[in-house]
DNA sequence: CAGCCTATGTACCGATCGGTAACATCGTCA
DNA sequence: TGACGATGTTACCGATCGGTACATAGGCTG
């Protein structure tokens, strides 16, 4: 029998198996069956190490979310005390994102899309870290001196969302590749 | 044994049925039993009429583009030769659109990230006619004299599938409802 | 009424899915 | 050595899925 476990738990191998295969492929789109072949294990250590297929994919939401996060906070670094630079090195870095080959948008976006059902555990929480998204877009804008903030910042994130969909739905590169241009239209007066 | 083709035949049950059920759970949300059920029908019928699933979701992919050439072309006739009246009337609508309550955007984008698979019939098709939403955007933009043409298309159509999504993501009114001003703000200087 | 054709229903198939039970095996540490 | 925790092995369950073979009902025409 092999132990392929080098250091690494299975239900760690399983965390990065499902990571890959639910941002490929979506959640629905992938069978547990699937996720223990790709990290080399067996069934019973997944429902060992997690409630259940939904309980994972919660936490493959947790932690793309962080990854989201990631990509807010180097942005704010890049601009310190430059709101209007945040942005639009938050909207560059997705622009370049967005034009790679195997972009598969946003996992909690994708997962929204995949869950119509509002009462589905796992859209509830994909929902919910969407609003903390489009709060640090907010968040930006309100120390902006825009003179229409709400439109500012909805815009924003119709902007974002459309980078998220229009990576999967164009070949690149596609509209995507144009969100830092498109962020500075929307800001060009303030 | 009831007959309840009531001057409509089994098809056209199908048809609607399965257009209902597609919009609001997805295609790969919703069974076979379920739409026939719904239709009053039964499952040799569908087959009968249709190939297969992937058939008929073709049909409704076909049908849901048909849809929204009435909103382009309502969009033309509001504003005849008046391309930035177009665009504006047609985002005008459409946020009016994605602010009812039972938004689920557009079929065509759900059914895109529906099935990540780029080889699968139901995504080709539906990124045909996605592609062919894009065109009339850039079709509009091109009549008019923008400084930078391209990055205003892409503006559109990022805005545009930003609305579809978001409509989801966020409850309602969320930021689509604001998609006309933001539409003003990237035509603000042509 | 007989015969036929078309439309429809009944019942079923094989595959896949998420999830579980029971038991075997390994490494580690006292 | 012996006990323990983590993992592997095998086999299985019930539900659901897309899809189909076969029987049946209704209307038309002779």
């Amino acid at each position: 029998m092999k132990r392929p476990t080098l250091g690494v738990s299975a239900a760690e191998r399983i965390r990065n198996s499902a990571r890959e295969l639910f941002y490929s492929n979506g959640i629905r789109g992938v069978g547990v069956d699937e996720i223990v072949q790709n990290a080399g294990v067996t069934k019973p250590s997944l429902y060992r190490a997690y409630e259940s297929k939904d309980g994972l994919a919660a936490v493959y939401l947790d932690e793309f979310y962080k990854t989201c996060r990631t990509y807010f906070e180097e942005a704010e670094a890049t601009c310190p005390d430059d709101p209007r630079g945040q942005i639009l090195a938050y909207f560059d870095g997705l622009a370049e994102r967005a034009s790679r080959p195997a972009y598969r948008g946003c996992g909690l976006t994708n997962a929204i899309l995949e869950f119509p059902d509002h009462d589905h555990p796992v859209r509830q929480e994909a929902a919910r870290l969407k609003q903390a998204m489009a709060d640090w877009i907010a968040s930006r804008v309100t120390l902006l001196d825009a003179r229409a903030p709400e439109t500012l910042t909805s815009g924003l994130v119709l902007l974002m969302e459309g980078v998220f969909v229009a990576g999967q739905a164009f070949a690149p590169p596609g509209p995507g590749a144009r969100a830092g241009a498109v962020a500075r239209l929307l800001l060009h007066d303030v």
